[in-house]
DNA sequence: TAATAGTAAATTGTATTCAGTCTTTGTATA
DNA sequence: TATACAAAGACTGAATACAATTTACTATTA
């Protein structure tokens, strides 16, 4: 995808990194002069990136107002946790139908990775993290598959800077093995639990933060410091 | 969605309607100065709705050459309907799980409204006919998963519009009140098995012609009036 | 002091403009 | 006759410019 013009791809994917890995946060602005400046592009070609953002639910669009980093309800969480549940059980199904040779010797690499970096560069242990649910997607072989979970997996993290305290990615990465050493057994059924476990870990994980407070509502944090009857 | 440019808006939705209605034929190209008059604003509008569009898999951007109806291939279509099934699938399971009653009566009004304009209006028809599984969608409450649906429905048609011969909707009908009398017995098995019948009779009509010509070649059509021999 | 109205600044919406690329057509040459 | 090349035209890529809207600030008033 994203064949399209040359300049803007890169505004696009630094703004999706960005916005994947937290460093913008859900709500904050993103004003087109600004950040043309810093691409040294137009509006024009922010613009147009800002559009497909937006389109994949990274950015809120609104007429007159601009774009902003999305900000997810916890409706909306739950809603996009039980879609990729879907998507990924999904991916399991069609993987262990597949010669698992090929699949597995791809996913060990990506494991190696991970245990790599692990406590040594959060960022991107992180990044890693995502892309094991991506590669999965990815050695299906279904192109459409891939996208939609590329896509859902990227919102997830969106909702974890919006709802979760901090991220711990260390259990991610044991529960991935378990995942690769479900599907070398050749056990579907348990490679379908693994994974939906896994997953739920990461929803409680993420939505365990009760108090749904919206981070650029400077009025919301400050009650909480406002002293009763004082 | 879409809460971008008032202006670009109509752009969008119109040629949307018109691929997936088929008078926008796979392949055909979309200028953007031409467009624009018919619409009267700018290139500047009409490209932020054709990067929309390419977005959803539905026109082709490319560099320096500009954008056109999608034209899917065999394989993608494949894989498409592939993936239309598992979405489809999780939107039968749902609703067995929720209250019937809405539901349902939202299904047959929906219902009557096809058989109202079968072979009456062919045009609204077909598109009745594609609402039905986006309403579906819609009934199970979840925003992502409807506009997952919507958005492969949507290809479906593209896909119809290049491989298929004509297409008949009435089977259609039938299939799908088939459905809806299985949800109403509140037997999710039988739902889930004739949606995936259904769904798998619209791919067989869809992918029944094997030759893959390319409609807007003029040469492989000219090739084939060639008298040989004359 | 708090609320409000009015004005200025900032930001977005959209059209226009200029530059660059591709496509087509015409012409010359082998 | 076929091929290669060249110029013209058409179209897209992207920046600039102008209009419209929102936001921020200030002053006025109750």
């Amino acid at each position: 995808m994203y064949k399209s013009s040359t300049r803007s791809f890169p505004v696009y994917d630094s703004l999706r990194q960005a916005i994947i890995e937290q460093a913008l946060k859900p709500g904050v602005k993103l004003p087109e002069d600004s950040i043309g400046e810093t691409f040294s592009v137009s509006r024009t070609t922010v613009r147009s990136a800002l559009v497909r953002l937006d389109a994949e639910g990274l950015v809120d669009l609104q007429p007159n107002r601009g774009a902003s980093v999305a900000v997810p309800t916890i409706e909306e969480a739950h809603d996009i946790f039980e879609m990729r549940q879907c998507l990924e059980r999904e991916v399991i199904e069609r993987l262990c139908k597949m010669d698992a040779k090929p699949i597995l010797k791809a996913l060990k690499v990506h494991l190696a990775e991970e245990k790599k970096y692990l406590d040594v560069d959060t960022t991107r242990s992180i990044r890693l993290a995502g892309e094991f649910h991506i590669l999965l997607a990815e050695l299906t072989g279904s192109r459409i598959l891939a996208n939609y979970v590329n896509e859902i997996v990227s919102r997830c993290s969106l909702i974890l800077a919006r709802f979760a305290q901090a991220h711990s990615a260390k259990c991610g990465v044991d529960e991935h093995s378990e995942i690769i050493a479900a599907i070398e057994a050749g056990d579907a059924d348990r490679a379908a639990a693994q994974m939906h476990q896994h997953l739920d870990g990461v929803q409680d994980r993420a939505l365990l933060n009760p108090d749904d407070q919206d981070k650029d509502d400077v009025s919301a944090i400050l009650a909480r410091y406002v002293t009763p009857n004082a």
